[in-house]
DNA sequence: GTCAATGATTTAAT
DNA sequence: ATTAAATCATTGAC
């Protein structure tokens, strides 16, 4: 961009130069040849043509041994012909007919509706917090932080590399930006000071400037849109990287031990009725955080929590005799951090019938109770095999 | 490579 | 809005 810019800046000077040159050079000729009394071109005999060739070649020839010194005097020249006492009146009468003439064509180009792609392209930016507000430093980064707890917290797991990369573009992006509006306007200002120099001696009225400012600003945001686009396909690029291919799963990272341990205890704890409450959950979460603490992830949220007992339920439901063991194991986990409940559950495992352990374990779905005796074979053979937690079963889900 | 386990998502029901 | 159930997709053990 630099560099285009850069190219852009020299040709501007090139041609002013050569714009200047080349007008010093006509009222150099116009002068020479008004001075030796030449005959004007159009004769209307038969050395017309002739007369023509020759005219040309003397131009020609004029324009080949221009040397500084005839610049000098053509410059010079031109500043006689810029104090000349008629100059201001010409001039402003060649600018009052240009501004006539070429309004007409300048105002029917004149639409600026706003693009409906670059309208797109500017949404989706902002939908995915790349042109949003900056992020990580200042006042604007609280803002930022919690609306990325309302979006991202929801489902963040290992979302730290994905939101590193998304700073990356979002940073890159900036930068770019910002390069291309201060090249922008540095061309704007630019090309206002060459035209305004210029409009000297030629005649150029503000609304052509303004007309010449448009045409960079909308050539620079077509440049912009480039930008944008780029910058949309990168996002895009991360996004369905950082998600799966068909249904949106994300990468899955298995809890930590200690966070599952925290979950299933609570679940046979509260076998009879394991729907923990949102404070529960929150609860839940916390405590999960916090064992998972030293991992990478330092997040658990509710909706996780939701997502396991939603799990759990329905494969507990589905195979209770496979999970036999998993559920004495905390039973019995439970039971030791009451040590006291250790010999009445014992003593209750003998008076309690077997036959009826899982009584309480209501599940929202009613079909879902003990009374079937079709499919729940499983479950009834594994609750005549060994020691049968029958504490845990309580109604109420505590050991008694 | 297979395969069970498992976290996440989708769908439909309430 | 929450849940059950089905399903998807990854993980990790073999």
């Amino acid at each position: 961009m630099k560099i285009h810019f850069q190219f852009f800046q020299c040709t501007m000077d090139e041609q002013a130069r050569m714009m200047q040159s080349l007008s010093g050079v006509n009222l150099a000729g116009l002068s020479v040849h008004g001075g030796m009394g030449l005959q004007p071109a159009h004769m209307h005999d038969g050395t017309d043509a002739d007369g023509r060739k020759q005219d040309i070649g003397d131009i020609l020839h004029q324009i080949m041994t221009i040397t500084d010194q005839s610049l000098d005097e053509a410059q010079a020249k031109k500043h006689g012909l810029n104090c000349h006492r008629m100059k201001p009146a010409l001039f402003s009468v060649l600018c009052e007919i240009k501004e006539k003439t070429g309004l007409s064509i300048r105002g029917a180009q004149e639409e600026d509706l706003p693009d409906p792609q670059l309208m797109r392209l500017d949404n989706m930016l902002l939908a995915e917090g790349v042109s949003g507000p900056e992020k990580g430093g200042g006042a604007s980064a609280a803002a930022t932080a919690a609306a990325a707890a309302g979006v991202a917290a929801e489902n963040s797991i290992e979302h730290s590399d994905y939101r590193a990369k998304l700073g990356q573009i979002r940073q890159i992006y900036h930068t770019e930006l910002e390069k291309y509006e201060q090249a922008c306007n540095e061309f704007t200002t630019h090309v206002m000071n060459l035209l305004r120099e210029q409009s000297r001696t030629r005649p150029i009225s503000p609304k052509e400037i303004e007309r010449m400012v448009g045409i960079i600003h909308r050539k620079f945001s077509s440049i912009q849109m480039q930008l944008k686009q780029s910058t949309c396909e990168a996002v895009m690029i991360l996004r369905s990287r950082s998600t799966s291919t068909h249904a949106g799963v994300r990468k899955r990272r298995n809890f930590s031990k200690q966070a599952t341990e925290v979950l299933n205890e609570y679940f046979y704890s509260h076998l009879s009725n394991p729907y923990p409450s949102e404070e529960a959950k929150e609860e839940l979460a916390k405590k999960c955080s916090i064992t998972m603490s030293q991992g990478a992830r330092t997040t658990f949220t509710v909706s996780q929590v939701s997502n396991w007992f939603g799990n759990k339920r329905i494969r507990y439901k589905k195979n209770i005799g496979k999970f036999q063991e998993e559920a004495n194991l905390y039973a019995a986990k439970t039971a030791v951090t009451a040590a006291h409940a250790v010999a009445a559950a014992v003593q209750n495992s003998q008076t309690n019938s077997p036959a009826t352990p899982n009584s309480g374990f209501q599940m929202k779905d009613e079909d879902f109770q003990l009374d079937s005796t079709d499919s729940k074979s499983n479950l009834l053979s594994s609750m005549f095999t060994g020691a049968y937690p029958t504490a845990c079963f309580q109604p109420d889900g505590r050991i008694q």
